[in-house]
DNA sequence: TTAATGTCTTTTATCGTGAAAAAACAGTTT
DNA sequence: AAACTGTTTTTTCACGATAAAAGACATTAA
């Protein structure tokens, strides 16, 4: 089994849903650029869709012969991206405890035990360590620094740093910028979920990112936006394992966007920081509380 | 060639010059910690010695039997790491000319041009890829973002941040912090720098660095740390590239970083902000003024 | 003559493999 | 018993090989 066939499958799944919406099929090179593949994906895409009796697929001419149903969908699972399948194995061994600071990572046990090749999974630590979470020791093993209440902080000071220069860089930014637009629509969403918060609240975090990403991007700064994927992927796993007063939580955070929003929308640049100082404090403080901070960083 | 032994022969090499100036060598832990390899490696490099006629081995006693002369020791050239050499091939590429912003990056042919496999390329490119000079095309090539002026302001701006950050929290250590005596002998490194100036200008950019991430360390906080790696590599490059007057350019930064050291002694921070903020400036012009930016972006 | 399809080539992603190096274990010497 | 040496096991590092996916080229339809 040397590579597994996600990118087909994940765009076989997408290709069934733009067929269920459109009921019809573009060009094969615009079925690329909509589903994000090649056209060698796509072929593979309406020869199955052929086989399966879904189309009439001849040349230039895609005949729909029937509405796409729950079985033709590959399983989600089997979408995934092996460094996904990683990233989320690594993270649950993680989070799970008995993960004290200090302790070895060892390359050739994560690969059996989550059934990968070693390759695949040393690139993981590679591309995982800028989160700053592992160190790696010259020709020698990895060293887990742990989710400790330092990492916390020191994550949160330069996010605190980089967002302030951010949101001031965006209030400066000029009326033409098409970002007012793209906030304009932000708020909206936001407006609508602070509505219907009691049932929709599980789906701030989503919101979120996108909201604080459309900010740091003002920064026009690569190092600034980059940092961005550093708390994003923290948040993420945060927000499976902390589900206490979650409701409550994010409906505070809607508000204070609320508020954030319109500060920026004023252009005076006090109002911007200190809306912004008030989010990422309790931000901050969320994050904090959430960690357990019951072990003492030990030696390996 | 599956693996070469340039850890061996590093360490033999520098077993050597232990062996020239102490004329006697330790027991084998005590050895593997000097030189900072395991007991097989130190093993190997006695095994060696011994083969050699350097030493008499047998158990405990290694009873040296010559001095090294220069053709004992392994060429320079075989004790580099593998991402060391993909490291320098690579920046020799893109600093050669011909390395327009947007070209694509191909995996297999700089393995090939190199004479390494893909897979130490790959490594070398995910690990590169944080200092922010190119970019992943998600399962297609990597694309170059060049050494820009764009480049050059961004990384700068950040410098200027966590620089300024990491001073003001450098000149609020306690008077008892060991921190105030790598201070005083840096200090003195610098006056000793200063005076034969003419003739050992090329030593600045040792002491530079050794400098920032003294100043950087007091920020307590890995990520700005960590991004003076990001910064040190830069500058490693175009002390190499820029030569223009490099013994007044330094002799100017000496002065600079000694003015910096007294405001930091002086624990007044508007005059380390002011000594900080000039320093950095000077270095932010030169390293802009070496940018070559002839060519426009264009899209690969 | 533009834009599609059909076919072939190249590159990327991933694995298994084997040597280098580390680490663990066992036996000795002081 | 503490610290060493001798031996064995495990892990890391790097390669070549192969299927998936991208990309390039040739051909055909509108």
């Amino acid at each position: 089994m040397s590579k597994s066939n996600n990118v087909y499958k994940d765009a076989y799944n997408r290709g069934l849903r733009l067929l269920d919406e459109t009921k019809s099929l573009p060009s094969e090179p615009e079925l690329g650029a909509l589903l994000g593949v090649s056209r060698t994906t796509i072929r593979s895409i309406l020869a199955r869709m052929e086989e399966t009796g879904l189309i009439a697929w001849n040349k230039r001419s895609k005949m729909v012969l029937r509405v796409p149903r729950a079985d033709d969908f590959f399983p989600e699972d089997e979408t995934d991206t092996l460094s996904q399948i990683i990233e989320r194995s690594f993270m649950r061994r993680l989070l799970a405890g008995g993960a004290e600071p200090g302790m070895q990572i060892n390359e050739l046990e994560l690969a059996r035990e989550i059934g990968v090749g070693t390759t695949s999974v040393r690139e993981f630590l590679i591309r995982f360590s800028r989160f700053g979470l592992i160190e790696k020791r010259r020709n020698s093993h990895w060293v887990l620094k742990g989710f400790t209440r330092a990492f916390a902080l020191e994550l949160t000071e330069i996010r605190e740093m980089f967002e302030l220069r951010s949101a001031a860089a965006f209030a400066a930014l000029p009326e033409g910028s098409p970002v007012w637009a793209d906030l304009d629509l932000l708020e909206d969403e936001h407006r609508l979920l602070a509505r219907e918060i009691a049932t929709r609240f599980n789906e701030f975090s989503e919101l979120d990112e996108r909201f604080h990403r459309l900010i740091h991007r003002a920064s026009h700064n690569r190092f600034i936006v980059d940092f961005y994927d550093v708390i994003a992927m923290i948040f993420h796993y945060h927000y499976q394992w902390n589900k206490a007063q979650e409701r409550e939580r994010n409906e505070v955070a809607v508000a204070e966007h609320l508020a954030y929003i319109a500060a920026l929308k004023s252009r005076d640049l006090g109002k911007v920081d200190a809306a912004c100082r008030k989010h990422l404090k309790s931000a901050r403080h969320t994050l904090l509380t959430s960690i357990p901070e019951a072990q003492q960083p030990q030696r390996g």
